[in-house]
DNA sequence: CCGGATGTTCACCT
DNA sequence: GAGGTGAACATCCG
């Protein structure tokens, strides 16, 4: 699935494509999809509006709405899991991830809203890891990782002892940041997974957030959260590209991690 | 056949 | 209270 660099493909595909056009009935074929006590009923609430923004927060999107009086509607929160894709008019957004010989089965449409000029906006979701709701609690999540400041950043690393990894993957400090960005970024900044995350030195800290929003924005102009340097490298026996030195692999904040020891101090 | 996969949530420990 | 672990979700891939 996507990380927020997926899910910004996401949110440009529907700002350009789903914008503006009147919702004339919801498509909820899953209720497990439909997370927070939402229920088919309760959706039907959108019909007769249409999006007029299409934001995002870390790997939530979010579509505002208007009703037919221009009065504000709800605001839907999308969730893509590890497999979920936003289909637009039948057409999907950013370059292949993973199973790409589903994404043509709309079997795995797990949400959609149809629009009254025929077309449709749907979430596809083979492992149907992610989920719909209505009015997303926004400030759950922390600030974005591809706008977080030096300051931000700083904050939501201190005074912790859980390991750095685990805590740039914590959404509720830093949103957007996956298993696969995270190793990434503390490759690239010579940053064991595993350091306390509070224990930063002052040079280290920026460090961290110049590649931390560095590796954002590139890996959103290579087309993915799976471009990265080290992607190639994450396998067992994999050997770093920067020194030629065998990767490490363990579980670090619940996930495989990958990284160099002998760089990443 | 089996293990693991770009995520989140929850129950249960320490 | 802070963190860790394992399970659950469902499907595909090597």
């Amino acid at each position: 699935m996507p990380e927020m660099i997926e899910v910004e493909a996401y949110r440009a595909l529907a700002e350009q494509a789903a914008l503006g056009r009147t919702i004339s009935a919801v498509e909820a074929p899953d209720a497990w999809y439909l997370k927070r006590g939402l229920s088919a009923p309760a959706l039907a609430v959108l019909v007769g509006c249409r999006f007029i923004a299409a934001r995002r927060r870390g790997k939530l999107l979010l579509l505002d709405s208007v009703d037919g009086t221009d009065d504000p509607g709800p605001v839907l929160g999308l969730r893509f899991g590890m497999s979920g894709r936003l289909v637009v008019d039948g057409a999907t957004a950013v370059g292949e991830l993973r199973y790409s010989s589903n994404e043509a089965k709309a079997v795995y449409d797990r949400f959609g809203v149809v629009f009254a000029d025929g077309g449709h906006l749907r979430v596809r979701d083979p492992r149907r890891l992610g989920g719909v709701e209505l009015g997303p609690a926004e400030a759950a999540l922390g600030h974005d990782a591809a706008t977080i400041t030096l300051s931000q950043l700083r904050d939501a690393l201190a005074a912790s002892r859980a390991p750095l990894k685990a805590r740039l993957m914590d959404q509720a400090r830093l949103a957007g940041v996956g298993n696969l960005i995270a190793d990434e970024v503390l490759w690239r900044a010579s940053l064991s997974p595993s350091r306390p995350a509070g224990d930063l030195s002052p040079a280290e800290l920026r460090r961290l957030h110049r590649h931390l929003r560095l590796t954002v924005a590139e890996l959103g102009l290579r087309g993915g959260s799976h471009t990265g340097d080290l992607m190639a490298h994450r396998r067992r026996d994999g050997t770093c590209p920067r020194d030629g030195r065998l990767l490490q692999r363990a579980t670090v904040g619940g996930r495989t991690t990958f990284w160099c020891p002998w760089h990443q101090k």
